[in-house]
DNA sequence: TTATAGATTGCCT
DNA sequence: GGCAATCTATAAT
């Protein structure tokens, strides 16, 4: 967890997500989402997602085919699905499978690796400081732990990120892989849905305190 | 045109 | 644990 080193990011290809979104969703779980900014570079490792599986899924955006709304969802796989819900939150996705079927990925929870300060800035938080980092990891959990939170912790919204190519370096947003071992993946029902919600589609890293809807580590 | 539910969060009791 | 905040998409008039 402690040796992360942004030189050895590299780019999901495009096929990684041209493919059943419940295996994208699992394979993207220690995976790394990358924001730079104005010579900063944000970056997270990915602990929780939930799949979406498209026409098929009562639960999902494109459920109801395409629209204005959701039409990233039909196009080709690997680009952000960005949508702005209860009036206070955006959340970001990346669409999965061939053009013309609409499975995606929703991001949950991610685990700051850099750029703490400019998330909790974001976040409107106080900047984190070492030593109290030190004595209370719980303290990054607000930053990241949500998918309403990441979103805002990375300035993703709707405007400027819905369609962006997640697969090119080249952008201010992409994924990327550095070389992490395999972690323990765990999944369970997705959180926060009415429909369809007794599949097990929430996939999350074993153990990882950065998960959302945990309780903050009590005291030890 | 109006009503309501929503892939959430944070503050209040 | 309860609920308000606050916008959008979609359903109901």
């Amino acid at each position: 967890m402690g040796n992360f080193d942004p030189t050895r990011l590299r780019p999901l290809p495009r096929e990684f997500f041209d493919r059943d979104p419940r295996k994208v969703a699992r394979d993207l779980l220690g995976k790394v989402l990358v924001r730079r900014e104005r010579g900063r570079l944000l970056a997270a490792r990915v602990v929780e997602t939930e799949a979406y599986l498209g026409t098929e899924d009562p639960a999902a955006h494109a459920f109801a085919g395409p629209t204005e709304r959701n039409r990233v969802l039909f196009g080709p796989p690997g680009h952000a699905y960005v949508y702005f819900i209860y009036g206070n939150h955006h959340c970001l996705n990346v669409s999965c499978e061939p053009e013309g079927m609409a499975g995606c990925v929703l991001f949950r929870a991610l685990e700051p690796l850099q750029g703490e300060s400019a998330m909790a800035k974001a976040r409107g938080l106080a900047a984190p400081e070492p030593a109290a980092v030190q004595a209370r990891p719980g303290l990054l959990r607000h930053l990241t732990s949500g998918p309403g939170r990441l979103a805002e912790a990375f300035g993703i919204t709707r405007p400027r990120d819905n369609g962006k190519d997640l697969t090119s370096a080249e952008n201010d947003l992409f994924l990327a892989d550095d070389g992490a071992g395999k972690m323990k993946i765990e999944s369970s029902a997705r959180v926060g849905i009415t429909k369809a919600a007794e599949r097990r589609l929430r996939f999350y890293v074993e153990g990882n305190a950065f998960v959302s809807g945990k309780r903050v580590e009590s005291s030890k």
